[in-house]
DNA sequence: TCTTAAATCGAAAACGTTTTCGATTTACCG
DNA sequence: CGGTAAATCGAAAACGTTTTCGATTTAAGA
């Protein structure tokens, strides 16, 4: 491997000038900086990255931790991060935590022994503690938090806004005429769960149906084959339901095979809407209408807020905390239909 | 941040010292020793890596190149990767190519210029030359290629045999009754599309069944629509085909969507067998029969490999190319059916 | 007590770069 | 030609670690 050295000696010159001649320094003339950079192509000089990390105190290299990989929402996620990394010469060493707690505090001490530029990360379902951020912020290393994140943590976020995407949801099932809405929803504990539901309540308040508990089953694994349980449950403990939201598109994706099944008609009988748009949802029968939640332009906008905060660090610019919601959209497809 | 000067000077000895007792050196006491470690833990030391990158000469990094992340089967491999990489104490820097050969060259570069330890890579489809890999070989960076590989390039590589799947596919149709077998195979370039039309061929050949051409469908993008569209022109083309292997699940999944628009029964009158098992064909209905094509496997297997080559060339051992052909299997659902 | 071996320590070089600051050279002008 | 300013260069320190090899101390044996 070629140095500056080798460059500097080849050429009978300091190696300082070698260095500046490539940086384009003002102080170094016309004619050796070409000289330079021709010996430099020439040997197929390439910078020996671990010396200029060293020196400057920066790996161009950022960390990210999600939950789970093999998912479309989370690789659209990695997609938008990484495209956008590349633009800005980043790159990104992805970590997984399985949804596990322990997982998530070890990820994040080896990516900030690795000193990594900065941190963007999608919390574990088991999260319930936020100890481990205190280490991440003391050594300001930046951190932004995305979709699954710890309101109390003082760091950017970039989430979308599930509680009116929720509402838009259900909204559009009472618009087409739905009278009996039921709700598939989450776990207790991450708090997308929480606010889809408190969404769901909600359009149905500001529409004037009556909140019916019984009309929302609480799921656990939100699998495919739940979907299809709590549906078989759902038609037998309720014969008028016309309309249903449900908190993922797996499990909306069960309900419907399962409703195919049964002999239920979607959307003619039932109308089901799910949430994420996962690439399977246009491709069933019917094609499932669902809240698309933008994985991409959500790890691209993490990326943007990250890359600006590393910069502020960097010129010893007081960095302040973004909030960002994004924008979420109704994608109506063949699992719904107006009432007549 | 504290160095192993701080905790020197802490104590009153060499920086040599403290550095040997972390690292278990034997010509250190027991006593220093555990002094050393009780500062450092009490400093909450950590070891700069940036420094010790330059010193060791690695950094404990090795490259990822595939060429889309967001699909099922590659996030699959990337997490057999991570989580198999992750125990050797490795960190995964994901990149892709888009399919496009110039990027995969822009990224390899990259790859290089961070000096990786090592580097994986899943082909772009567009790549036809192999120019590019002559600098990582040269530079003796240990590369193994997965899944879409150039067979000529000297190097480790692991794959599915995409012929023998194709094969076993075939001879499945063949076996629960099929007397006349459509393909619908993918575009010239890439090497998976010739194998498993191959394979096909090649299994109705064992079974006495006769090729036609006219059974064979080349589709270009392999999408959805693709796969209603060659699915109707199939039924238009020929009233007697009762089974069909696709390429690809995402195809089978749209032309069985056709077919039950067009009111072909699947299985009972065309029985349909798809290829890689995505996570969709398990949830349409009826539920897709595949070749589940290892992601997870085939991951941790590349990582293995390529672990030991970068071993072996540490300890300056001779590295020897392994190339390894991962089994694959077919999952029997709902869309194929013994015929009486 | 002396000798020798073993145990323990530390100085220093090296990894390859960046950057400060002083030194040297060149150019220019009167 | 002398003086000054501008242009150009280079020595050296620093980033924090690892490792070699020699120095020093301790322990053991006679």
């Amino acid at each position: 491997m070629v140095t500056l050295k080798q460059i500097a000696e080849e050429l009978g010159i300091s190696i300082t000038t070698v260095s500046k001649a490539l940086k384009e320094y003002p102080d170094v003339s016309k004619k050796t900086r070409k000289l330079v950079r021709e010996t430099a192509s020439l040997l197929n000089y390439k910078p020996n990255s671990f010396a200029v990390n060293l020196r400057t105190r920066e790996s161009k290299t950022i960390g990210l931790i999600i939950p789970e990989i093999v998912h479309h929402f989370f690789s659209s996620v990695i997609k938008g991060i990484i495209s956008q990394a590349e633009k800005k010469g980043y790159l990104v060493i992805t970590l997984q935590s399985n949804e596990s707690y322990e997982l998530e505090k070890k990820q994040i001490d080896l990516l900030l022994s690795k000193r990594v530029d900065g941190i963007l990360i999608s919390l574990a379902n088991e999260t319930a503690d936020y100890k481990h951020f205190t280490e991440i912020i003391e050594q300001e290393t930046p951190l932004v938090m995305f979709d699954k994140i710890a309101k109390v943590v003082k760091c950017s976020k970039v989430i979308i806004d599930d509680r009116k995407a929720a509402y838009k949801a259900t909204a559009y099932l009472i618009k087409i005429g739905c009278k009996r809405i039921a709700h598939f929803r989450g776990p207790l504990l991450p708090q997308n769960s929480i606010d889809r539901f408190l969404g769901y309540k909600q359009a149905l308040a500001d529409h004037d149906l009556p909140y019916d508990s019984s009309l929302v089953y609480l799921l656990d694994d939100m699998s495919f084959e739940e979907g299809k349980f709590y549906a078989n449950q759902l038609i037998k403990d309720h014969k008028d339901v016309d309309g249903i939201f449900i908190n993922t598109d797996l499990v909306a994706i069960g309900a419907i095979t399962e409703f195919n099944k049964k002999g239920v008609k979607v959307p003619e009988q039932i109308n089901v809407v799910g949430f994420s748009n996962w690439s399977m949802a246009s491709v069933i029968s019917p094609s499932l209408t669902t809240i698309n939640q933008p994985g991409f332009e959500m790890g691209k906008k993490a990326f943007k807020i990250l890359y600006k905060e590393i910069r502020d660090k960097k010129n010893k610019k007081i960095v302040s905390y973004k909030d960002v919601v994004l924008d979420t959209t109704l994608i109506i497809r063949e699992s719904t239909k107006k009432i007549i």
